[in-house]
DNA sequence: TACATCATTGCAACTTTGTTGCAAAATATT
DNA sequence: AATATTTTGCAACAAAGTTGCAATGATGTA
């Protein structure tokens, strides 16, 4: 069984050097539990770095494999926690991500699973991402 | 069975005025088959229409069913021509999408249906959208 | 067809979002 | 503790998206 790691664990297992704005961006993620937006993230912390900061940041969790990016129709990609499996270059998060309507909450859905789709002759899938929009649990009445 | 609608027919049918902008855009769009990025209608028909116009055609077409979004994970919005049966403010196309990361094209893959999700308690589901990206057919070899 | 009405477009100005190079600061290594 | 390496913040910029308003174009009616 999985011991769950320290932020500062986290950095070092993936070989990045643990600093303030790393360890700062990390515990969001791991705070909020879902997923967030690059302007999430901006308005939490923007008194204490500097936006190009947290741009690179995300970007290198990305391609370290602590987070995945989760595509939107508003032109605001969010990215969650990636599952201890994540390496680098290669996401396991085969996963459904549910946003919100109303609240714009964005969810990893861990438990289901994205189906497995056959494709017309020629394609080959890299990555699948199944996003589902609607109203969540917290905001039905 | 139904006829293809002409562009203009297209633009009546949906209660919009008939404009050059709008019959250009409408055509880019059933000549290319695919779907488009803002950039790509930009790029196309740049000389001939605002920038500003096309965002607010895009906007407008959206809003009238006769095209619809499609998320991605780099803040590229691309858009698709509806099926007819696409109505104002209520899009019926839970078909899957193919982005090639070779060439870039976005393919609407029609046959392929998105399967029922079932989600847990307390959410609803108003939309689907199932992404796989990967190589195309014509980029294999 | 000409007119009046209403919708659409282009322009300008602006805000927001994202990128790049470089010097200063912080982290890691010895 | 000193050096090498990374990361950060700043500045300057480029790209993307928004808004108000005047001018233009489309539509329906006489």
């Amino acid at each position: 069984m999985h011991t769950k790691l320290s932020i500062v664990d986290t950095l070092k297992k993936h070989q990045l050097s643990v600093t303030d704005a790393r360890k700062n961006i990390l515990s969001l993620f791991s705070e909020s539990g879902n997923a967030l937006a690059h302007a999430d993230i901006e308005q939490q912390s923007s008194a204490e770095f500097d936006r190009v900061t947290i741009y690179r940041t995300l970007q290198t969790f990305v391609e370290k494999g602590i987070v995945h990016t989760i595509p939107t129709s508003d032109n605001s990609v969010r990215y969650a926690l990636c599952k201890d499996e994540c390496a680098a270059g290669h996401h396991h998060d085969d996963h459904i991500h549910f946003i919100c309507d109303d609240c714009g909450i964005t969810y990893c859905l861990d438990q289901i699973t994205v189906p497995k789709i056959k494709l017309p002759n020629g394609f080959k899938a890299s990555q699948t991402d199944l996003i589902v929009s609607g109203t969540c649990n917290k905001c039905e009445q």
